[in-house]
DNA sequence: CGGTCCCGAGAAAACGTTTGCCCACCCCAG
DNA sequence: CTGGGGTGGGCAAACGTTTTCTCGGGACCG
């Protein structure tokens, strides 16, 4: 009927690729196979080189160079001068080995779509340089098996790890790992798993968009859900069901099924209008699928929000941009990995496992163009 | 005027913390301080644990893990076992130490704006994935300061790099990288540090962009560049520069200041519907300027593409959802980061570093209702 | 002038793996 | 019964650091 989006294949291509994963290069570690070490090893100088080189013990260049005691000033400059002109970095392997930490983060990212996690990977990075400590490891993962996997690969590499939304089937792995090594998990209540954990306030913002729907009179509701599997999305429906339910009984819902990806949300827009009943309102569980589903509202000739208000929840930052601008439940991403990234790093100084607590991300509903009309009663 | 966007700080803000980065966390690998180790450091089973328990030496726990040779059934499902029921999991540093091979790769990228860099994130990830390899590392960095201590932080840890977008400053740092490990750059011409390329194809698509509005008759042409740090932005600006003033001499082309974010696309908006000259086509550098500038246009009740033209460059995902869709220029984003990572790896498995070539990402201009009224003619 | 103290710096152990080398054993063939 | 081949598995070295312990020498004070 309309010519825009192409529904793009991507989670079936992902999958299917991750099903050939078996296939293995000469580089994965596993096997080190006889696969000749590459003639041209890199000739990475060492310590040692540097000792040599400057002519004292490999003790003293370690010590100077990481100010533990100055030594001799002449000495010193010597070593210093050395490392630099043999471009000497110490090797992290070696020294974590002996340090027993490697001021490395591990953080293990879902399959990351959309604007929401660049947002949150920046509060991640930006709170870790001010700490010093790098983010070395970020891999994503789609269930637990590569959940496990990713997180063995960091094993003796990071200090910590910081689980973003493993879903639902993931305890086991979390329980097994937060033995070991301080975690933090966002996204569902690993409490259980002995990890603390950091969630978005879900349930205030759906309910804040029922009563924000409600209060307009609007009695003929729409939702677009989010994957069964994503902690959000069901926390969200659940909540804004519950609102709804308890609205009266001239008050109707109904759903359809998305998965946070725009162009679920413009599939589940063209089901919407192809339902018998006419929609007064549609609450889309993220803001990538409310974009979705107004580029299909509009492409259909509906007025937003005259004919049909919409509402999606994350404000990523596109949302102030679209026409009409979204109203959506703000959630302060870049603040949210900030704190995320913070609890791991206190989990880490001291070594106590700090304890397994539940903190809350607080949620606003920003209302816009996209469900009062007199916010666009400014344009020409 | 009017009430849509607030400016957020977001560059200031980060800038600001960069400076505080001195502070440093016990966490920190440098001094290793005298911050006594905390009491309850992780008891991470080794693989003499194992050994010992399952009555083997490391050896042959070593052997068996890794499939070298399988011996004694018996033995190796008593060490399969034991291994399991303790958590085992190898360390990563000592194992890199003497493979000498670590199954990672290092990934450099600039700040991270937007849609574009999820795009080649999931490339390079899936792709790695395929090849049994961790995508460990990754982090960003501002200026060649941060990317050299990025890398280093790296060092030991990965088996080549991926740098994205160094900007013009970081040769150094790039040659330096590329004589003792393999390197491929993504976003610059590297040849001269020693190390391939693989970059955007935009001269053909700024090309693409100016005959297109050639082509429809405009005369009077507005552009809002990028960073002038970034080569894309730099090349898209040149070439569009190039294309125009062969054009002829009724046609006019005036210049305004973005920085590839969104909020940078509603300002240069607004100082071009300040401008005297009355518009007819806008050229936005990426397709996040072009949604700033577009929201901005409708804001100010200009009709698009009726009394102004817009297009973009990068096309990302939301691009077509815009209202109208944004007419921009392709850039297969998540193939560039799979072409990006094969090369990588490509490289690293071979010894030898690969031939400094420079490979050229295709782009294709896609017109869509930003700048042909047409398409838009089904619409209500 | 002698004793004490401090400081600079070297030797060596340790971190957790992998792997080359070698021994001992088992099995089969002569 | 004996010799040889094949194989399971132990020993130890090595990887590149950091850190403890130690020693030697110089300075300062009595």
């Amino acid at each position: 009927m309309t010519s825009v989006p192409p529904i793009r294949p991507r989670t079936g291509a992902r999958s299917a690729r991750a099903a050939a994963q078996t296939r293995t290069t000469p580089l994965a570690n596993q096997p080190a196979g006889a696969a000749g070490r590459g003639a041209s090893a890199a000739p990475n100088t060492t310590i040692t080189d540097v000792a040599r080189e400057s002519g004292v013990s490999a003790a003293t260049v370690s010590r100077i160079l990481n100010g533990r005691h100055q030594g001799d000033a002449v000495t010193r400059d010597r070593v210093r001068a050395t490392a630099l002109a043999l471009g000497y970095i110490p090797h992290g392997g070696a020294r974590s080995l002996v340090t027993r930490r490697n001021g490395a983060l591990g953080v293990l990212l879902p399959n990351l779509f959309g604007e929401f996690w660049v947002e949150f990977l920046r509060g991640i990075d930006d709170t870790s340089h001010e700490h010093g400590i790098h983010l070395l490891a970020t891999s994503t993962h789609a269930d637990p098996v590569q959940l496990r996997n990713a997180a063995a690969a960091m094993r003796g590499r990071v200090d910590g790890y910081l689980i973003v939304a493993p879903g639902n089937r993931a305890d086991e792995v979390i329980t097994a790992l937060a033995q070991t090594v301080p975690v933090v998990v966002v996204g569902v209540d690993a409490r259980a798993c002995g990890a603390p954990s950091l969630m978005i306030d879900n349930a205030a913002g759906a309910t804040a968009v029922a009563q924000h729907a409600l209060s307009m009179g609007f009695r003929h509701l729409a939702m677009i859900t989010g994957p069964e599997t994503n902690g959000d999305a069901v926390a969200r429906r659940d909540a804004f069901r519950a609102a709804i339910r308890n609205a009266g009984d001239d008050v109707t819902l109904t759903e359809f099924i998305g998965d946070f990806s725009q162009d679920s949300g413009w599939s589940a827009a063209h089901t919407m209008l192809a339902h018998p009943r006419r929609f007064e309102f549609c609450f889309a569980c993220n803001d990538s699928m409310a974009t979705g589903a107004m580029s299909a509202f509009r492409d259909a000739g509906i007025r937003v929000p005259e004919s049909l208000a919409i509402a999606g929840f994350d404000d990523v930052p596109m949302a102030r941009f679209l026409t009409p601008a979204l109203t959506t439940v703000h959630v302060p991403i870049e603040e949210f990995g900030r704190r995320a990234i913070r609890m791991l790093i206190s989990s880490v100084v001291k070594g106590a496992p700090s304890r397994c607590t539940v903190e809350l991300i607080p949620t606003t509903l920003i209302a816009r163009g996209s469900t009062v009309p007199e916010v666009r009663a400014h344009r020409g």
